[in-house]
DNA sequence: CGATATAGTTAGGCTGCCTGTCTAATATAG
DNA sequence: CTATATTAGACAGGCAGCCTAACTATATCG
């Protein structure tokens, strides 16, 4: 079918994918800094992600969010030295420290969101609707197509 | 048009960029390691892609990379320990050192290669030709959208 | 009660970058 | 041919963002 002898090398896609995912965390730390919350770096999303309103535990978070309770604890530290969340004794369990958001937090995720519906909508009006649900549909099978234990045993030593 | 009242939130797709790219990343990391090297790290791919088969000096390779001569320095060190590449002085200047290949280097770069071109085809293979050259172009138009300064959004903020 | 599990801290390590400063060598201006 | 940049790279030190290991204090189970 192609009539094309010699396609010229394509870049890898991932470097391609490499410079979206640069250019899309720049634009979500401009976005908070314009927003008012300079001090909030990609890190923290670790945090955002994994703190409900209600609060949370360091331990849950971490767990939630995949990285070391010291590596959470450190994060969480930080956001509160900002101002972004707050640390509190868990009345019911003395060992435990309950983290939740105080009100410059919750503005903060509220901004942090509303940053991503924008963005969202700026590429669907962009892209198209259709093409950036086809982006996000193609995104998922390359992961699919890469995922090293679909055929494979979960257990990986 | 639409007959759906309420779309549930898709996925970011920052997050689903961020997970593509860890991996094609790890991906990457574990065929360096089946091809025999296991030493060779992502951020190697600094010297990879800056350092010509004819060699080069490390303050070229770092401005072509668009990182400081100290840390291309040191990731030349390590690449040499590994046995990946060579430091010799550049015979035409005396402050100079010459980065090149080491036979096992050109095999790694080789194998590095392959495993993209394969990566790619068999991406190719599994989404069609047609939608991985599709993916390719909305990741275009995203970074193109993204992009600070072309034309700026003033929603952010 | 004692053994064990859990929440979090402390101490320290590694990677991957950075800035600042220094040397030696080269290039250039006078 | 010197005097002064400029350049290549090295050395020292710092910071972020993760990690493991070992510890304290509390909780829970038998």
């Amino acid at each position: 079918m192609s009539m094309t002898p010699r396609v010229p090398p394509a870049r890898p896609l991932i470097g391609v994918v490499e410079d979206v995912h640069r250019a899309l965390r720049d634009d979500m730390a401009r976005a908070a800094t314009a927003a008012g919350f300079p001090e909030v770096r990609a890190t923290h999303d670790a945090v955002f992600a994994s703190l409900p309103a209600e609060g949370a535990r360091i331990s849950a978070m971490a767990a939630e969010a995949g990285i070391t309770k010291q590596s959470m604890a450190e994060i969480v530290r930080d956001l509160e030295r900002d101002g972004i969340v707050r640390i509190d004794p868990d009345p019911t369990d003395g060992r435990a420290k309950l983290v939740s958001y105080t009100e410059r937090g919750l503005r903060c995720v509220h901004e942090g969101q509303q940053h991503i519906d924008d963005v969202e909508a700026q590429l669907a009006s962009v892209l198209g609707k259709k093409r950036l649900a086809e982006l996000r549909r193609l995104l998922g099978e390359v992961i699919d197509a890469l995922a090293p234990g679909l055929d494979n045993d979960p257990a990986v030593g």
